[in-house]
DNA sequence: CCACATAGTTCGATGATACAACTATATGGT
DNA sequence: ACCATATAGTTGTATCATCGAACTATGTGG
């Protein structure tokens, strides 16, 4: 039993997975991750500006800007204006983004599925619980990257 | 208490790590991950050829070319040609370069610290069942990616 | 010795990203 | 009202990791 390193596993993961390879996410989609991710953060939290959806993505304005314009060519999202200030984007899936969404979910999930059938329930359970605390550490100690996303200001 | 999935899971690790910003993965280093990981197999797994670092890094034979030029360059990584078949070009570490890998184990693993410490004990360890067992699952159903990485012929 | 296979390199293109400079809109003080 | 400043988003430019294809060099088997 390898005692490989927290890094090493999480690395493995990620390029077992093809992070590194944005086409080869979903093999016949062409969607990279931040699309991806993007079409689910919309699904969840609602009407989103462009700045609160990057601060979601950790993605600088000018690179969201281009994801939602490609996002809304494909006719996934809309982008309404904010009746209250105008400057603002509102994001939001289109009923066919919302489709396309529930399929990625779903090919997700298959996926998944395949994957989880070669854990033990034991394991499932233990990844999916080890994740979840990892993320939550991550956000806490949230180290300020170089474009550290301006929390939106509740104001 | 969302029922996040485990894509989104994942999705959100691989962002807060920074890993769709080369640079950031570790500030300071203009390491990518593809170099750190590089560096580490190198490390574990003695003298690999180029075509073998390839099917461990999962890259494309020419990608791996480039990697290695930039390792070389920087004096991390020797390129041996094999005596027995000289196109082969056997890749090691050069003591720097050892230096420099037990340098960023070092770095990361008081990031990991960090981390951890912000995790429960049962936490840490579901976190490391959990992902060990995955990359185990992903090995097994490593099908066809399209670059299918070719078996580093065992010979 | 020639045909073919294999390892690696180089060239060109793609695409995701950042940063900086810009436009448009909002807001607050005088 | 008006100007200064702040904020949201857009556009232009650069970078860089990656792939695929075409190439070179080396090995191997008739």
């Amino acid at each position: 039993m390898e005692k490989t390193s927290f890094d090493q596993l999480l690395m493995d993961v990620f390029r077992e997975m093809g992070a590194h390879r944005p086409e080869q996410i979903l093999p016949g989609w062409s969607l990279t991750l931040s699309e991806i991710y993007a079409l689910g953060a919309l699904a969840e939290r609602a009407p989103l500006s462009q700045a609160e959806l990057g601060s979601v993505l950790l993605l600088e304005k000018s690179s969201v800007s281009r994801l939602v314009a490609q996002l809304e060519q494909r006719g996934w999202v809309t982008r309404e204006r904010d009746a209250r200030d105008s400057r603002l984007r509102l994001l939001r899936l289109s009923e066919q983004g919302a489709a396309i969404n529930a399929q990625l979910q779903r090919h997700m999930s298959e996926r998944h599925a395949e994957l989880f059938e070669q854990l033990t329930a034991r394991e499932q359970a233990a990844l999916l619980e080890g994740l979840t605390a990892l993320r939550r550490a991550l956000r806490q100690s949230q180290s300020r990257p170089a474009h550290t996303p301006a929390e939106p200001s509740a104001d």
